[in-house]
RNA sequence: GCGCUCGUAGCUCAGCUGGAUAGAGCGAACCCCUCCUAAGGGUUAGGCCGCAGGUUCGACUCCUGCCGGGCGCACCA
């Protein structure tokens, strides 16, 4: 519908062009909008605003001739000219019914495009050490990546879900070490236990699977413990493998998929590290001061420059960093996104300017962030503190046993990245109109009930028949959920673009509303229900909501939440 | 102190990359089940969009400066 009107304006455009009434080598960019009130019909522009500076005339009378170049068409009921400007288009029903038609024909497709145009793209997302298990946090960022991923493949990317494991660097060490230690019976009051060892409770965990040489078997991965308390290469890979592996399977609790797992190590193993590290020396961005190799970040952008080479010799975190990206780079993505916590945001200008000093004329904005702010957890009113060091903190796996799946990702993707979030406990929990997850559900159940209703009713649904009689919905609840619906489609194009997965649990929102709506005016107004007397009508109108039922399982699906049958 | 980010109804949050009188939900006050799930619907109340300037036909949206919250400022990751 949307497409119909732009399509006639950019004619319109053309015309006007034609006539010099606007200079033709003006490039225009056309905004068609959904009204919020439907006085102002269905769509409306601003083009004649756009247009009056360049036209040299008062906006009204832009509009005017807008219209009056506006080719013929049987979609447009009216067309009004109002406020300051606006060109308001009242669009004619069957035009608005033909989502529903789209909709039944492209099912689980609807919403998709191809705007990808099956370019690689790489998303990197919850990358966390593997030296305990997955926070909430992990847990947010798992949601907003993975929706991101399914976002990209909707619109035509083709996605590469990566995980990014730092298994070498310190916090390792200090992983291996406060195994070793469990091992050997210490305990955090011991005297020789050092204050940057992890206390959780799972180390202890670790420590006796490792001594009862145990074998963690997971996908890629298969490790026998060794049972020998002084080996700590042994414990550390030993203990590498076992919360890799307890990761995997929170993430698969969670619906979340990698395609491809990368290890810190390998860039190391396979010389990438020394690579980076020559190349940045021969473009000349280096130099040595007090013994340690520094990067001149600041010749791209950073406050100051950065040790690369620490004087004992190692590398600091953000070399592999550069190197890893690199990698990506050449692996052929063009577009990587990153999705992390934004109390790791310094390492974006550091990353940047690394790979702006290889010289490979990478692209300067490379890769994308998105960075989420902290999440605070409430249980009963009540700040749950979170402190890994104490080992007391909600894990990831905690909350969707206690939570549940659908509910914990909605929320911890129903809010925009950078706005610090609130995780009541108790509100996801809840199984009422309170919580936003249930709503949506119950909409896509609600149809799925009218439906066997239906068939209890000994009636069938006739779809192609409902499709033929689409011009009996006129009612405005009937047609508010044509054009929410016919929304959908831009609405992921543009998720997709931002990265931004939240728009579309707020959209399944307010479509469910519109839903609740049009159901409830069947308990005022028996004529108004689903099903009635009218067979024609009753067709129509199951395949209006069986359209909506189809576009929430769509949305739900976009964020990774299943779409029940029934509740 | 510097950098990033946020500041919209009592609370939790949207506001489509500048558009028409700022929107939801919860909470508050009422109202609606002989009816396809009341896991629902409706009505009312509630706002100097943090503050002050600027940009223009037009600003919650862009720019600048303050104020306030979060995060980050290591030869840690």
């Amino acid at each position: 519908m949307k497409e119909t009107l732009l399509a006639l304006l950019q004619q319109a455009v053309d015309q006007l062009k034609a006539d010099a009434v606007i200079p033709s080598d003006l490039s225009v960019r056309l905004q068609v909008t959904h009204t919020k009130d439907k006085s102002h019909g269905d769509l409306a522009s601003n083009i004649a605003m756009m247009l009056a500076k360049p036209a040299g005339l008062p906006p009204r009378e832009v509009a005017q001739r807008v219209i009056g170049a506006l080719p013929e068409s049987s979609a447009i009921n009216k067309v009004e000219i109002a406020g300051p400007g606006f060109i308001n288009f009242f669009m004619a029903q069957d035009a608005q019914s033909e989502v529903v038609r789209s909709v039944h024909d492209q099912a689980a497709a609807f919403g998709h495009s191809n705007a990808g145009q099956n370019k690689p793209v790489q998303v990197e997302f919850v990358s966390a050490n593997p030296t305990g298990p997955l926070h909430i946090g992990h847990g947010r960022g798992a949601a907003i990546g993975d929706s991101i991923c399914r976002l990209l493949r909707a619109t035509g990317w083709d996605v590469t879900a990566e995980f990014y494991y730092n298994d070498a660097g310190q916090q390792i060490n200090n992983l291996a070490h406060s195994v070793q230690a469990r091992c050997l019976n210490l305990t955090p009051d011991d005297e020789q236990w050092q204050k940057d060892w992890y206390q959780g409770e799972y180390i202890i965990d670790v420590a006796n699977d490792y001594m009862a040489k145990k074998t963690i078997d997971a996908e890629d991965q298969h490790v026998e413990g060794k049972g020998d308390s002084q080996d700590l290469d042994a414990i550390r890979h030993f203990a590498v493998a076992y919360l890799r592996r307890e990761q995997d399977l929170d993430l698969k609790a969670f619906a979340v998929d990698f395609d491809n797992y990368f290890l810190e190590s390998s860039l190391y193993q396979d010389g990438k590290v020394e690579e980076t590290v020559e190349r940045l020396i021969a473009n000349g961005y280096t130099y040595e001061d007090g013994g340690a190799l520094w990067l001149k970040t600041t010749a791209f952008g950073d406050d100051k420059d950065r040790v690369m080479r620490k004087s004992d010799g190692g590398y600091t975190y953000f070399v592999p960093d550069v190197a890893y990206h690199l990698n990506k780079y050449q692996r052929g993505f063009k577009r990587v996104v990153n999705e992390q916590g934004s109390d790791h945001h310094s390492t974006i200008t550091r990353v940047r300017a690394g790979l702006q000093a290889l010289n490979l004329d990478i692209p300067q904005g490379y890769p994308e962030y998105v960075l989420h702010q902290m999440v605070t957890v409430m249980r009963g009113g009540e700040e749950v503190k979170i402190s890994k060091r104490a080992g007391s903190y909600v894990t990831l796996r905690d909350l969707i046993d206690e939570v549940g799946r659908d509910a914990t990702r909605y929320f911890l993707a129903a809010r925009r990245a950078e706005s610090q979030l609130t995780f009541d406990i108790e509100l996801a929990k809840s199984q009422t109109n309170d919580n936003p997850v249930y709503y949506i559900q119950y909409a896509h159940a609600r149809v799925c009930s009218a439906l066997r209703k239906l068939n209890e009713l000994n009636r069938d649904y006739e779809e192609t028949l409902g499709l033929q009689h689409l011009d009996k919905l006129t009612l405005p609840a009937e047609t508010d959920l044509m054009d929410k619906m016919s929304q959908f489609p831009e609405l992921v194009k543009s998720a997709a673009e931002q990265c931004e997965p939240h728009v579309i649990a707020h959209y399944l929102r307010e479509l469910a509303a519109l839903l609740h709506g049009y159901y409830q005016l069947g308990s005022d107004q028996p004529e108004l229900r689903w099903i009635t007397d009218n067979n024609e009508l009753t067709q129509a109108r199951l395949c209006l909501i069986s359209a909506v039922k189809q576009v929430i399982h769509n949305g739900l699906a976009l964020l990774g939440v299943t779409a029940p049958e029934k509740m």
